[in-house]
DNA sequence: CTCTATTTTGAATTATTGTTCAATAATTAA
DNA sequence: TTAATTATTGAACAATAATTCAAAATAGAG
């Protein structure tokens, strides 16, 4: 009946996901995105609507994927100290091989619009939330096992904090020694008897 | 001999210091600049040359005078552990009385800037080692006066990172008790025996 | 007073960016 | 085949932003 999409909105949403990643929301032209994404205004508006709508519609994509498949480590784990510490291995891997050498979107967006877009900065909090949410299950079933203190239960806001100081410290280019260093000093305070 | 300037540099530029922090760089336009620090275009351009090194130069003023102030606290206490909490007791209230509800300069330009322009993430690293060798030089203090253990040696990277963590969930109106738990859980790892 | 040097003013100019659109192309139902 | 419908193209347009500039103003030196 009518002329198909050439191009797989999911995988070029992708490429939008890693442009807003790498150079925010007010410093990336829309004429940069449309090279990015192969495709011109026309197309790019047709499909996605204006800048803003497609930012939001590129956050939903990261925290759907990226950031779901890592808060999914947490969970995935055969104990709840081992989730946490491979979230954060994992973490300082994806630093370091440029995966998230931008940090991540969602604080990227917590910085640029947190002040001044209130769908943003609700979509912020429900990630923050998410993320906590999962340290907090996680806590629960590391002091249930005997592997954390009690007042562990306390730390899931914490854990949060730790994670959005690396996302800005992973702009910096860390070493890893420097990233390990500080992972190994958060959670030290977690575990029965450091 | 000549006409002199009608306002205060100095002044004006921690006008420009606030939007910046609070709005960032690419999000503000030189008129709401020009506005707020009630200049003519003319007279900014003339007194701080183009947009980017009136931005440096505000950079260069927070960590002059803000952040110096904040750093000082590390240092100005009569024991290492007492500075390093009067540090974020400050920086609790800061955030909750409205003068740091937007982070932190630096951690903003950290984000925005780090990936695209070398001289500000020059700059950015700097104030990040000078916090650092403030909470280094605390914690040897502290250590050698048997308030830390050996081991909180290591974690001056770590309370950088923290630091961070809070700038970016600063944004967010995080309530006293939440920020109070983030750092309660920090801290608790360095002192001895908790 | 006058001259020189510099600042202030705010409109004009230029550059960049976001968005729209008319023409063309591709698909399928009839 | 044809008609109907939607996608693509890339230039045009509109809006916003950064910067410049000529004219007017203000100070002190001579």
């Amino acid at each position: 009946m009518a002329r198909p999409r050439t191009f797989d909105p999911d995988a070029t949403l992708d490429l939008a996901v890693e442009q807003f990643w790498r150079k925010g929301y007010e410093g990336l032209p829309i004429q940069d995105l449309c090279k990015a994404m192969g495709l011109n205004p026309g197309s790019l508006y047709g499909a996605y609507g204006d800048k803003r709508r497609l930012f939001l519609a590129a956050f939903d994509r990261y925290a759907g994927t990226i950031s779901k498949e890592a808060i999914g480590r947490v969970v995935g784990a055969p104990s709840g100290l081992a989730g946490i510490r491979a979230y954060f291995e994992h973490m300082i891997e994806s630093i370091l091989d440029g995966r998230r050498r931008w940090g991540c979107l969602v604080t990227n967006a917590a910085i640029e619009f947190a002040a001044r877009d209130p769908e943003i900065a609700a979509k912020v909090q429900a990630h923050f939330a998410r993320l906590e949410a999962a340290f907090e299950a996680a806590l629960l079933r590391a002091v249930a096992a005997g592997e954390a203190r009690a007042t562990s239960l306390e730390a899931a806001p914490f854990l949060v904090c730790v994670v959005q100081g690396l996302n800005v410290l992973a702009r910096t280019s860390p070493s890893r020694e420097r990233l390990q260093a500080i992972v190994g000093t958060a959670l030290q305070s977690l575990s029965v008897r450091a």
